[in-house]
DNA sequence: AAAATAAGTCAAACTTCTTGACCGAAATTA
DNA sequence: TAATTTCGGTCAAGAAGTTTGACTTATTTT
């Protein structure tokens, strides 16, 4: 456990929390880039990922921007068919959004990418580590909901 | 030590570690845009911190961007007197680049944010969680460094 | 003396994001 | 049924931020 009083100590655990967050997206932002991509495209599929089939009001909320600001990148999407917007059935003001085949492997190689980055950095420092890294981020998160 | 090879666990980690990335850098943003600042500004104050009198062509090397989009924070920093720009002695073509006692004031206003954000997170999860998150932060900066 | 370097500026192009207004289709409500 | 609200989408204008490229001044290196 270092000194967290220590301004340099502070400083230096800052840094790497910094460093390996952009080496977490650094792979994905490379391979979306060939595509003509960006970071936000990887937050549209991320979120099309963990809840398929969802509005694009909800995605909305997710994304914390304005529908204007998302209305580019998802038809850029939906027009390279890694995307499709289909009416809903009980609310046909409602569209629910999915990958397409090609979208789901896409997101897939994505994931891949930073998993085995993170694989990478677990089989370093071993089990015990993992589950503090985990731990702590989900803390982080938590008190970013409490306040 | 969750099963890596499922996807649904796949993104809830790296779902977290987004949030908790996201909840590091919220409190100095927002404490930041109350002054006009932003981001960038943000990673300025934070490399003068960590080396100063650095030159401003260290800084633009740390920050990965051009001259012209340093031009415009960095210029803000020293019209809002928060930064100051001197000649080197050594070499006179070169500014170095350090705090005023308001912007050494500043960044130790954000850092305290930050490392109390930490210090809530690490007094959740205990000393060895504390140790691995840190451990496997630095395996992933290092694998940026490396591959 | 000539070439290279550090810092800074001006300009044009591009991207992304915002606010605000508006539309059509569908659902909700009064 | 008629009025209102919601969802998705678009157009327009403006604010920021970033990039490339050219150019300047002062200083250092060759």
């Amino acid at each position: 456990m270092p000194d967290l009083k220590k301004s340099a100590v502070q400083r230096q655990i800052m840094e790497s929390f910094f460093l390996g967050y952009q080496a977490f997206t650094a792979k994905p932002d490379e391979m979306l880039a060939r595509r003509g991509l960006s970071r936000v495209h990887h937050r549209i599929l991320f979120f099309i990922a963990s809840y398929p089939d969802l509005s694009v009001k909800e995605l909305l909320s997710y994304l914390g921007v304005t529908k204007q600001a998302l209305n580019t990148p998802l038809r850029q999407l939906i027009e390279m068919h890694l995307v499709e917007s289909l009416t809903a059935e009980d609310d046909k003001r409602k569209r629910m959004l999915r990958f397409t085949a090609e979208g789901a492997k896409l997101e897939q190689a994505l994931r891949r990418e930073q998993v085995r980055l993170l694989q990478r950095a677990f089989d370093d420092v071993g089990e015990q580590s993992v589950d503090g890294w985990l731990a702590v981020n989900q803390a982080l998160a938590v008190e970013k909901a409490s306040g």
